[in-house]
DNA sequence: GAATAAACTAAACATTTGTTTGAAACGGTG
DNA sequence: CACCGTTTCAAACAAATGTTTAGTTTATTC
């Protein structure tokens, strides 16, 4: 009867292991990455949760709104667990570059495999639902402004806005690949070529390298006939 | 009471306009590709194909394998409608990876907006399931072992496997970015550079410049301090 | 300690879903 | 035309799902 008015009485509460709120809140993350939204059931979600099937249309009043909180909740989390670097004053912009692809590939892709909090938001991203423009208003925007602007203060200016966002665009899709696309891109290549070249750390090599290469701020990758070009 | 054993009488129709068997093949491909596999139902899928809700069962056995037939549907329509082009003996690379690039996008984003069979192999790449396999090896593994054989003669076999693989990927990657998560790239760019700067073409001149000047096989894209790197 | 509201539970409800069934309609062949 | 295999259909079935309800437990306040 309480199911209607009741958000004003869980204001600040602490997401601890021991109050069904937050556990509704995770069980349905880890959920809806897995499942999607239509597959995970609310039955699933409150048996990992350990509360009553009722529970979930109590705190949240139905399936759709615990998804946005869930969507919410997931990259709220994951911006405490892997926050943006912080950079001194006089931080080259090239380590600057290289420390932000590896957050973000460290922010994409985890250190074993892909926490859910990843998964749920890279579901959002592929298939937008109300939620998605929070979601790039709050987190994905903000970081993608970081990007430019490093990459704005690499070039010295030389590049315009739409310059720079095309190419931030193209640095973020080849980690997005990984992400998104991790098991086919497992299937293209040998498994132990994946264990030693497309580990976090290679690829954050690799794709800074790349970057600054076609940016000439670098050694070209292949040097053959590049020497008759200028 | 035919359900089991009808496979047989369907050799080699002809896909057209009034056999049931490919309006159901068509209208699966749309709703799936659309609402995924558990959210498209059964009932609109037979409703868009103008048939009884049994005929899926009747053709096809059951939902599970009308999804793997409508995989494979999908992307034997698509290499039929986009091919690979052919290229004479002699043409340069660097118009080999332009075209590549330029026929990668075209399959990918479509001219307008993309077409089913794009959306639905691409939710068979983000959430694989029995479909995936045949996908990879039948239509994604050709292709792109043709894209790395072009970066190899671009870059004169200076370059190991693995190395063109992972700059092969990256080319991928960018590409992705923008069928996977268009709607969000339109979301970090104004509307008006989005029309200009990010058409097909457009990004076809972009990546395939970005990549070039990687590999020193053009200007970098900012050529200011690069001098003094050699 | 009684009263009261919040938190929780078990059971049931109303739909929707994939699937099956049995019969009717169809199309060719003797 | 009668026969027969194939195709199509309306109806029904069984299981699952989101949601609700009515009742019970727990905690707090007077």
């Amino acid at each position: 009867m309480a199911s209607a008015n009741h958000r004003k009485k869980v204001p600040v509460e602490v997401e601890g292991q021991d109050d069904p709120r937050g556990r509704i809140l995770s069980a349905a993350g880890q959920e809806f990455a897995d499942k999607g939204f239509e597959a995970a059931t609310i039955r699933d979600i409150c048996t990992l949760a350990a509360v009553n099937v009722a529970a979930v249309n109590y705190y949240f009043g139905d399936k759709h709104r615990l998804y946005i909180e869930s969507v919410r909740h997931a990259y709220e989390e994951r911006s405490q667990q892997v926050p943006l670097p912080q950079w001194v004053d006089g931080t080259p912009p090239v380590k600057k570059l290289r420390d932000f692809v590896g957050n973000m590939l460290q922010r994409m892709l985890g250190f074993d495999h892909p926490p859910w909090q990843a998964r749920l938001m890279l579901r959002e991203i592929l298939h937008p639902t109300d939620a998605c423009r929070q979601l790039v208003e709050e987190y994905i925007h903000p970081h993608f402004t970081v990007l430019c602007s490093i990459l704005d203060e690499l070039t010295d200016g030389e590049l315009s806005s739409p310059e720079l966002r095309r190419i931030g665009l193209g640095i973020v899709g080849q980690c997005f690949l990984y992400r998104a696309a991790g098991d086919v891109v497992g299937m293209l290549i040998p498994s132990d070529e994946k264990d030693n070249l497309h580990s976090p750390v290679k690829l954050t090599d690799h794709i800074t390298f790349f970057c600054l290469a076609a940016l000439g701020k670098q050694l070209p990758l292949s040097v053959e006939i590049s020497a008759n070009c200028f």
